[in-house]
DNA sequence: GGAATTTTTCTCGACAGTCGAGAAAATAGA
DNA sequence: TCTATTTTCTCGACTGTCGAGAAAAATTCC
């Protein structure tokens, strides 16, 4: 707010306000896009012409409307504006997809993480084959792709797309941006963060003041993303450290170090470890697959009472958590996605009674509570639209005067 | 970000930015201006001509500078373009303070609050008797009061400048705005809130990135404020609900009538209560005197077990308390104010246990802890700014093209 | 088939704002 | 009194938005 401002900035905002308005509404009209962004007209008509000069904005003939007078003509983003490529590395593989500027998914394919050489140094150079290999794969120049966009478990600093810490490397600090020095431009994001951004974008429409929703990611490890809904359409998102905030000092050790963090009862390795009476003290195991927990699970919901407590105790850490979080960031909507969806009969119990206990939820009542078991899906269309909004905002900044700039 | 922009919103923003500067400068010459604004000199005339025209600003002849050339003229808000009031509720008095547009405290009292009859019906007559005091102790008309900025500790609805839940009046909701509707513009803030704003002032010089800080206010009730230092100068608050987040499920009862606060813990009446080894479920006292915190400590202090435990859990509360809050936020220095600041030897073993804690802390390290014991300054520096500055872009926004409106 | 109607898109001149450069003003020193 | 210096003010150029009306391109009516 506080910064200089001019009649050329006026222009970079209203691009980028066109920009938007077509990446959330998909192709537009002259007359709609004037309608949706309250510009004039004309002003529509300059904007339109210049993004067309520059190869960003196509337009496409409409084949026949029905309605009598002049037909109209669409504007969208041209597909082959430039490309990006989003890495999403989870404990156990690392996904590559790529997609074009209108958003499109072209390509997707999926790597095993190599255990057998678990280094950094090892998967920095998987990542730069996995990166090249999705070139050639679609027989695509790297100049072509206008941002890599990674996501990660974990704790994550965006300004210098540096990995802090997460449940894969612990305290080797990867920084992407360095690394993949090559690439145009690196962004490295927290998962459930683009969960977040994600189910923004799908509740949006019923509009109001700012709002807010959460996400809670439940798998191996925990994850929280708060989003904020402006008025104005924009999506502000931010990744508390959720799974590691402190539940209680019960001395359950978790992977990170420390102990008490709320991962440490409801994370996977949690779960298991209060069922099979593992001391709290014992190093939790790196990975549990998902076939084990359906077992625990199974025994749960048969009755066997340390499996059904394991469950009870992972939700009354996530509701004590949840409790915390509603106290500090006001009532919010809660959505839950992962893995860990499945086992929601038995966590609730415990959620709700965790929920219930503090001054917030009794003011405002309890949080809705929703369910959206497929992660993945959500991760991408965060990727996919956070990159494409970045994208389109520098490209309204430095105007694109040259001729044929694109290809 | 995402709105229509034109011509004259950028005068608006320019116009806001020179009046900031001045707001945070003090008076400056329109070279300065310039050079701070960064706008052309061309622009700063244009701007500050209509400021002169409108009444907000004035021109103060400089005596002499000494350099030679052509003396600078220096620009300042003008005094008598007209005042705030503001009103700091708390539990035991209301404090009247009026300002001039320039900040200048001119008048000040206090009127104790009516213990006999505490319903919130007589509250608000005795607010707006002491309202109508002030105008009448300085001879002041009603229409030149630009804003009356109230505080109180609790939860607040700033946008319906509504009290939804306060140690006071409990869940007696009051609708400032509603009830003294004769005032043109009246606010209400946390008043924890307008302590981080105070702190984010005072330290703004050292300006990089976008920095952030907690004010921690420790008396009968414990508020949190966070302010987020924009890189721009502006200062962002919010006044999370820390008081009454879940500490332990502890089973002490809290006064909001939940359980396991951490006010249940730390709060004065908090501590006494552990002190005396009143039992936990004990509906708390309306009121501790400082004189008998002051007793406790004291005792503590000269080694009395109980005393001393009942501070120390405090601080573990605390520290517990603001270990999460720094998850979730992520880590930030942390000023301790209030009454509360003068029993921080006996806090500091708890607190600092509490915070060692969690990962955030591990991994960051301790956040830097200080303390400022003088709360009312804070307070009253946080009305002043936040008024003014409030009031400072409305008058940029709706240009004063009439003559002489002032008076 | 051609004119009238309708709807959409495009274009032109007016207006608001910022900017750079240089003129004008006001002082100190020679 | 004249000159150098510093600051403030003013003018014309430039960029951008806006409203109104012209131009374009279809359907419908006769």
């Amino acid at each position: 707010m506080l910064t200089r401002s001019s009649t050329e900035l006026v222009r970079q905002q209203n691009s980028a306000l066109v920009l938007a308005a077509l990446r959330r509404q998909g192709a537009l009209s002259h007359t709609e896009l004037s309608a949706r962004t309250g510009l004039a007209s004309a002003t529509v008509s300059a904007i339109t012409a210049e993004l067309e000069r520059g190869g960003v904005l196509e337009r496409q003939e409409q084949a026949s409307a029905g309605g009598r007078g002049r037909p109209r003509v669409l504007f969208r983003q041209k597909r082959d504006y430039g490309h990006i490529l989003t890495v999403r590395i989870s404990s156990d593989a690392v996904q590559y997809s790529l997609a074009d500027y209108a958003g499109m998914l072209i390509d997707r394919f999926e790597e095993p993480r190599q255990h057998a050489d678990p280094s950094t140094a090892h998967f920095i150079d998987a990542l730069r084959a996995g990166l090249a290999k999705t070139l050639q794969r679609s027989r695509l120049d790297r100049a072509r792709v206008l941002e890599v966009s990674i996501s990660s478990k974990g704790i994550v600093d965006p300004a210098s797309a540096t990995l802090v810490w997460s449940p894969v490397f612990g305290l080797d600090e990867i920084d992407f941006a360095g690394v993949l020095g090559e690439w145009r431009s690196v962004t490295l994001s927290n998962e459930t963060l683009l969960v977040a951004h994600a189910l923004g974008l799908r509740a949006e429409p019923a509009s109001g003041l700012t709002r807010r929703l959460a996400a809670l990611s439940l798998g191996h490890s925990v994850g929280l993303g708060i989003a904020n809904l402006h008025a104005t359409g924009e999506i502000e998102v931010s990744a508390p450290n959720f799974g590691h905030m402190l539940h209680a000092a019960d001395g359950k050790v978790c992977r990170c170090g420390a102990q008490g963090c709320i991962e440490a009862s409801a994370g996977f390795y949690g779960i298991l470890r209060t069922a099979f009476e593992v001391p709290p003290d014992t190093i939790p195991a790196k990975f549990v697959p998902l076939a084990e927990m359906e077992k625990i699970a199974q025994r749960a919901r048969q009755g066997h009472r340390m499996s059904e407590y394991a469950f009870r105790q992972a939700g009354l850490a996530l509701g004590q958590g949840l409790s915390r979080v509603l106290s500090l960031y006001g009532s919010m909507p809660v959505t839950i996605t992962g893995p860990g969806t499945r086992f929601l009969d038995l966590l609730s119990r415990g959620l709700e009674e965790g929920l219930r206990q503090s001054q917030q939820v009794r003011l405002n009542g309890m949080p809705e509570i929703s369910m959206v078991p497929e992660e993945a899906t959500l991760v991408f269309e965060g990727h996919v639209d956070r990159a494409l909004t970045r994208i389109d905002r520098l490209l309204a900044s430095e105007r694109p005067l040259a001729e044929g700039e694109t290809a």
